[in-house]
DNA sequence: ACGGAATGTGCACACGTGTTCAGTACGAGT
DNA sequence: ACTCGTACTGAACACGTGTGCACATTCCGT
């Protein structure tokens, strides 16, 4: 073997004594083709094992069918698990997603490469570059996780504060009076208007926030911030925080502390990633609904790859309360 | 806009005053051409926005770079983990995974429309006609998670009954005498293999195995499944888990029912996912390295390309104790 | 000054497909 | 019988690139 030789089209052609026209348009539907001549075209393709090749197909013009999926550097769970969908579905609607990820060599650029017929980016992983690049080449451009208006791209993300807001109202409603909040990372989008949602909840209840502290959206990090908050001067009867992942670390530090979840804290989290459902955790949290994304995201791609010059979508994704135990 | 415009080589040379082929030359290094000219060709390239098209290079006849991973229908997190990595390391040598998912259609056979420089699948998702078509048509195959000797397939896979013994003989050299296995599917290999290592270790210790109980791999699965095994007849005080995710959910478990971790119970997991090694798990367990298993993939790829009629090779990553607190 | 090597460049081909366009065969309508 | 429309087909082109080959130019040694 070694030789790694492809199955053409004209081998196809010759087996069968057609012409190759013929072969192409046996797997082109909506050709005219006598039927007898298409059954056996395929007969034969199926014998030898012929499949047209999709990059002179993609190259042909027309569409390519290849989405690049910029995943960047991944650091929440809840993301890969997305990323992992998004990728599924793609596949199920006929594309083909090419992953790019680790960090970024010249803003993700080098993907362009390929003539797709989209590119999904996390809000955090956009470049100015690749914006750019992407509009002057008339690549339609989907990015989630952060609107994006002001750019002229659609985009998808859930109303992180709305949600928020939303839990934080549950625990008020319970009598909590003593807020924390721990947050993420600084420059993260989501982490910011989460937290105003915890404010907003609270100025609307006449209370304020107690005590905060900022972490890095990982369980070790929720975990030691948490402790840290705990242990601290201001008692503490309600912790809100902008991610599962912490939410549970927090949860694992009440437990080293001694403190009894519910009846003396109230934990709440965010996205109601696996984790926060399993037994062992049954954490009250708030919904950032992945199929819905997903679904959204295609949505707006199939949408745009048919209409390219149609206005720019924002999609927000409404969350939802999922009421557990720690609250 | 919306006319999705693709520059090409040709114009890139129009405004350089230098024919196309020059223009290839400057992108192909190893290829004469005048220094001067190189750099001018690639300053005016890097200002109207041009990259060579990727589907047309790779129809070239060459390599197209593209490798497809058959992500098939993920369970377990660590597998998900593991195939993250694989893509960032895949890219990081200059590949282009294309990421192929959800449920077959035809075996995962559609991906070979591409003319693929190599396909990686898991054990558990490869079909006898995939196998078939790619040795036909000379596309090499890695596979993890599994030997594949017998179908003449380059594999990595760990050592997983050798792991498994490891942490048995620790349990057993801390003096337990009354062992538990918690399972996977029966028809994963690796939990196979996994149990068979439990049974070498407690027979070479003249032990037996006291209960034994077959889940999903999941945390809730594991949490159910040991819940019952630790409340029924037998006593039992040391539980071997097939993976993180079950052992966790056993932690779980335990602690409701009152037991003591590890006075009165020892549990030990494999993989050493993340979740292993949070400060609020701390499961002693089994590394089955991702690097590793990750750096392996690639080399034998990388091996293969450029030796295409190699022996077949099998890697067996070695599996190293993890200890930690709940042993 | 002259032959030959060394260096640099453009032409043309190949890669494998989808699709347009002109053209053939054939039956039906007048 | 003649025209017209219909069902079907093959030749030819376009997609954008890398590279073999032949040719042009420069340089060097004698």
């Amino acid at each position: 073997m070694a030789k790694r030789k492809r199955i053409t089209a004209q081998m196809v052609a010759d087996r069968a004594g057609v012409s190759r026209s013929a072969v192409s348009r046996a797997f082109t539907k909506g050709s005219y083709l006598e039927e007898s001549k298409r059954r056996r075209i395929l007969g034969i393709a199926a014998e030898i094992g012929y499949q047209p090749n999709a990059l002179a197909a993609g190259l042909q013009g027309g569409r390519s069918r290849l989405v690049a999926v910029i995943e960047g550097d991944i650091r929440n769970a809840h993301d890969t698990t997305l990323i992992s969908r998004l990728c599924s579905a793609l596949n199920a609607n006929g594309f083909w997603p090419i992953l790019v990820s680790g960090t970024p060599i010249n803003g993700y650029t080098e993907a362009l490469a390929f003539p797709l017929d989209a590119l999904i980016v996390r809000g955090g992983s956009m470049s100015k570059d690749l914006v750019h690049r992407c509009a002057k080449l008339g690549i339609p451009m989907i990015c989630y996780g952060r609107p994006t208006e002001e750019l002229n791209i659609d985009s998808v993300h859930c109303k992180n504060q709305a949600g928020m807001q939303l839990a934080t109202e549950l625990l008020v409603s319970k009598g909590r009076q003593k807020f924390g909040f721990l947050g993420g990372p600084d420059q993260f989008y989501s982490s910011m208007k989460r937290r105003k949602g915890v404010l907003n909840a609270l100025e609307n209840a006449g209370l304020d926030l107690q005590a905060e502290a900022a972490s890095d959206f990982s369980v070790d990090g929720g975990f030691t911030a948490a402790k840290t908050l705990l242990t601290g001067n201001g008692h503490i009867d309600a912790l809100v925080c902008a991610n599962d992942a912490m939410a549970i670390g927090a949860l694992g530090a009440a437990r080293a502390l001694g403190i009894a979840i519910p009846d003396a804290l109230s934990v709440v989290g965010f996205d109601d990633a696996d984790m926060a459902d399993w037994q062992i955790t049954k954490l009250t949290t708030v919904r950032n609904p992945l199929e819905t994304t997903v679904q959204e995201v295609l949505n707006l791609l199939v949408d745009r790859i048919n209409n390219p010059d149609r206005e720019c979508r924002t999609i927000r994704v409404e969350p939802q309360l999922v009421i557990r135990g720690t609250h």
